[in-house]
DNA sequence: ACTAACCTGTAA
DNA sequence: TTACAGGTTAGT
């Protein structure tokens, strides 16, 4: 489910209540959802550290806590992490409960596909897959010819390419076509056939698809919820994402339904060239 | 470059 | 009952 501006929005609702706190006791309710540990090992070496900052690479959160070591958290398609300021009884699909001075984190997921790993922060990017994804698409090193010099020699659709998180990281199934309506382009374009300036206008369309994300924080389509509950408000801002069938909000063109790269893609046959 | 697998829930 | 869902990975 979240991709960059729903982790991105998991990550500063989250950290506001969790800041400094220590973790004092750890629940393992469905224990596959921790990686790399023996349950009692990743007990023991949680417990007793506090919480200093969270950082988000890509669709990780990255959740650093005392003496180097760093939780990597994953939501992959339906998890979350709720913040809660008493104690509670774990919900139907909460896996993982982490009691804290204050209050409470639990992780859930319904799907059972998310992942919480804990490892020494020095091997973050080399003891995970963190260390092959691609540039970070709203940070200023991220240019048009760095979008073209990503794309490199591949001959993919557009579609393929930029939900490809070694290409760039971040992206999903929603805010690929967005950013593709966006731009103008066609989610089948190969990516080799691209103009300079067609470079320019999706670089443009990525960073502006994803910043208008964070500031409706997030797009709760389905399942999305920030670590307060919340749901994001970028569902009534979605263009073609969940729309086809429907009428185009520029041309009054049906919306084009196909499937791409495995996943299904919705786009305007008319705007998009 | 596609498909299956990992899971559960919801809607058609 | 079947198809499909904000993701990733491992297999043809």
């Amino acid at each position: 489910m979240p991709e960059l501006p729903e982790v991105e929005t998991i990550r500063r609702t989250l950290i506001e209540h969790v800041k400094d706190l220590k973790i004092e006791g750890i629940k393992l309710i469905w224990p596959s959802a921790v990686c790399g540990w023996e349950d009692k090992a990743f007990e023991d070496l949680v417990t007793g550290r506090r919480i200093r900052t969270i950082d988000r690479r890509g669709k990780y959160l990255l959740i650093r806590l005392d003496e180097d070591l760093t939780l990597i958290a994953h939501m992959r398609m339906t998890g979350r992490l709720n913040y809660y300021p008493d104690l509670r009884e774990p919900e139907k699909h909460t896996h993982v409960v982490f009691r804290l001075e204050h209050g409470e984190v639990h992780f859930s997921d319904v799907r059972k596909f998310g992942r919480i790993q804990a490892i020494p922060t020095p091997l973050c990017f080399s003891g995970s897959s963190l260390g092959k994804l691609g540039p970070e698409p709203l940070e200023a090193d991220f240019t048009p010819a760095v979008l073209k010099d990503r794309f490199g020699k591949k001959k993919v659709f557009l579609k393929a390419a930029l939900l490809d998180q070694t290409v760039l990281a971040g992206m999903g199934n929603i805010y690929v076509d967005e950013s593709l309506f966006l731009a103008g382009l066609s989610p089948d374009r190969r990516v080799d056939t691209l103009s300079e300036e067609e470079f320019s206008k999706l670089h443009q369309a990525i960073q502006s698809v994803l910043q208008a994300g964070i500031d409706a924080q997030g797009t709760s389509f389905r399942d999305y919820r920030d670590a307060n509950g919340e749901k994001g408000m970028f569902e009534e801002d979605l263009q073609v994402y969940g729309r086809g069938g429907k009428p185009c909000h520029v041309c009054g063109q049906t919306l084009e339904r196909v499937r791409l790269a495995g996943r299904t893609t919705v786009y305007c046959a008319r705007c998009q060239r």
